[in-house]
DNA sequence: GTCTATAGCAGGATAGAC
DNA sequence: GTCTATCCTGCTATAGAC
């Protein structure tokens, strides 16, 4: 690996751990083993370097994603895979964690967070949108409103598992999303 | 007003704006409009005006939860009015915009968080057990994870409006909430 | 109880030798 | 491309006069 992919690793790392501000070119610099002057040397800023990480991360989960949302399973179920899917509550999502901090004005640092999210709602919604075309799901629904309610059951529970200090609450919130999805679901 | 209780308004404000870590003791000096010396008189740490400003505000907005989930009307109704209180998805939430900072560690700066999370999932779940016994949502419903979805969606309302910077997405969420609270009624 | 002054440190970034 | 050294700034906090 180069030093410039270990710088990009040990940011990525920062990024989830301690957020934006709170990752110092210092820190990158140790966690990656790289000498004093190769930050500035491959990078022009921390927000360069920090745009960069961001954009893997955020494709990364993209990838994730796509993976279940577009597995060969009945539709509601895939839904179900993506709400069940195992997350570090305490931890924080790696992309949601930063919707609170300054540096969401800086458009190269927001972009990998709206490119994500953006993704996953249109994903989300498009599967749903076949679960109501096979007729497991009523048509009245909005899938786009749902595809939105159930990411931020997600999001959600990371906030509350954060605040409470406590995992449990990420699965009781998607246990309640289930039950509801549950509800409406309809048996052929 | 004495200037005690400015600097407590004022660290209430950049809280808000801007969270912990980046609310400056010189900030709020210069916001209460209090001389410098005066932080360090009446506060022992920015870390104990920080908490004295948020016992407050979890005080205020458990009061406002209170007032909604126990008005008098049918407790679902109470439940819808919760979720379409008029909220600012743009800026975050007082307090659930702090989840990520790093002082989450620190005891007396959690506590205010952890102390309304708790009482609201405590009483959203008592409202929604008031429905169950009045026969309008199905007694086979976990009310306290239902509770604790609800608030997640709230919660991750507000992530979604920041990470896409449109206050819409805080709406389609809640929207679509409403939309499953619906399925699980129970008509009379 | 409030003022001015300043300590001590870490932040982001740069200079210039090698 | 990597190193050591260092600049300037703003941070949290303290000292001590008034």
């Amino acid at each position: 690996m180069s030093t410039r992919e270990h710088l990009v690793t040990a940011a990525k790392e920062l990024l989830w751990e301690r957020g934006y501000e709170a990752m110092s070119p210092r820190a990158v610099l140790e966690r990656s083993g790289a000498g004093q002057g190769s930050l500035y040397h491959h990078f022009a800023s921390k927000a360069q370097l920090a745009a960069t990480a961001l954009d893997e991360v955020s494709a990364e989960m993209q990838r994730t994603m796509r993976a279940i949302l577009h597995a060969s399973k009945p539709p509601l179920e895939r839904v179900r895979d993506f709400l069940l899917q195992p997350r570090d509550a305490l931890r924080g999502c790696r992309l949601g964690r930063l919707t609170q901090e300054q540096v969401l004005a800086e458009e190269i640092l927001r972009s990998p967070l709206s490119a994500f999210f953006t993704a996953a709602e249109r994903e989300l919604a498009a599967v749903l949108e076949q679960a109501q075309q096979e007729g497991s799901l009523a048509a009245a629904v909005n899938v786009a409103d749902l595809a939105a309610t159930l990411i931020a059951v997600v999001q959600g529970g990371y906030v509350l598992a954060r605040a409470l200090q406590d995992p449990g609450q990420m699965e009781r919130a998607i246990r309640g999303a289930l039950t509801l999805l549950d509800a409406i679901e309809r048996e052929e």
